[in-house]
DNA sequence: CGTCTTTGACCCGCGC
DNA sequence: GCGCGGGTCAAAGACG
């Protein structure tokens, strides 16, 4: 498969201005993090997502980044650094908030379980020039068989197994569309439905076989409008979700869910689709209601000349934004 | 034929 | 210890 190992082209996500970000809010004992200032543009980071928090940005163009494979090197100089507070929180929450599992045995797993399950970003040394080659079987990989033994069938494994929780974050994006093109693609795994709401959730997996990133998406019961999407892990792999041939159907790269062919994704001018999005609190299941700090979240989009309202990372009451990465305009 | 979704069963963590 | 809810597995079927 060549799935996510095209990495010879633009991501016309490297741009995708930011989702999301939680002011004034740190992990959390779960290991769950918000996201707020620069802190939060490193934490975003790993997971390989860069906002343009109150910055040059680091990424591509500058710009905020959505799954950019530009980003990677970043992600590592966000970490490392003085940001290294919000980077190295989340490497360490992860990493440590539980037992941290023995590291993957196998090298090319490295970078991905490695990368993520052990929140360390220095893993993240994109071993996707190999991604293409000699790729086990999906569940393996993913299911966190790197974790262990893979003798074991994952039942067996599963047993005695403490699940790792890898550092995650929710966004809010009132969309027609449950599952959002991200530049990913994705897995369905699983659906479950959701106490107290019509509404079931469904695990999604990224289908990069070395990738253990999963995302969630539900909608919420309160406004049935909204998408929740919890993102899990970090991609170690550049994003590929477009611009494959035709060897790739549409609805493999976009989701047969997905309401609008891809020629109306990625354009601005074709989105019909309107998004809002916003922060969402892991811990509250809600959106913040600081408007105050939730003004700190703007992206800034101004700095980049972007009109208001696109691609805007905003308050709940916010701001239409699109789904749709600057580069493309 | 390969890929993806569906779905019931299973496992695990946590609160009581 | 028990029950509940969340998360995952994996077989079967659908789809292009």
């Amino acid at each position: 498969m060549d799935d996510n190992g095209d990495q010879h082209r633009s991501d016309p996500f490297a741009d995708f201005t930011a989702i999301s970000a939680w002011p004034h809010l740190g992990p959390d004992p779960d290991g769950r993090y918000f996201f707020g200032g620069e802190r939060d543009g490193a934490a975003l980071g790993e997971f390989g997502w860069s906002l343009p928090m109150g910055g040059s940005g680091g990424c591509g163009g500058g710009a905020g980044s959505f799954g950019a494979r530009d980003c990677f090197g970043d992600v590592d100089q966000i970490i490392g650094a003085g940001a290294g507070a919000g980077g190295g929180q989340v490497s360490a929450g992860a990493g440590s908030s539980s037992a941290p599992p023995p590291p993957p045995r196998g090298s090319d797993a490295a970078s991905a379980a490695g990368g993520t399950a052990g929140g360390d970003a220095s893993t993240s040394n994109r071993s996707a020039s190999s991604e293409s080659s000699e790729d086990p079987p999906e569940r393996s990989a993913a299911s966190g068989e790197s974790l262990l033994a893979p003798e074991k069938p994952n039942k067996v494994r599963k047993k005695g197994q403490k699940r790792i929780k890898q550092p995650r974050f929710a966004f809010m994006t009132k969309s027609e569309v449950d599952h959002l093109e991200d530049g990913y693609r994705w897995r369905k795994y699983g659906q479950k439905a959701v106490k107290n709401s019509p509404y079931p959730r469904s695990y999604y997996r990224c289908t990069n076989s070395k990738c253990t990133v999963k995302k969630r998406v539900e909608r919420s019961s309160e406004d049935p409008a909204i998408v929740v999407t919890t993102y899990e892990g970090q991609h170690c792999h550049h994003s590929a979700g477009y611009l494959r041939s035709s060897t790739i159907s549409h609805e493999a790269t976009f989701g047969r869910h997905f309401a609008y062919p891809p020629s109306q994704i990625y354009h601005p001018t074709r989105l019909h689709v309107p998004i809002e999005t916003s922060p969402y609190n892991l811990n509250t299941h809600r959106a913040p209601t600081s408007s105050g700090d939730s003004q700190r979240l703007l992206t800034s989009s101004g700095e980049r000349g972007e009109p208001s309202g696109v691609n805007q990372l905003l308050p709940t009451e916010g701001l239409l934004a699109d789904v749709v990465p600057p580069k493309m305009r």
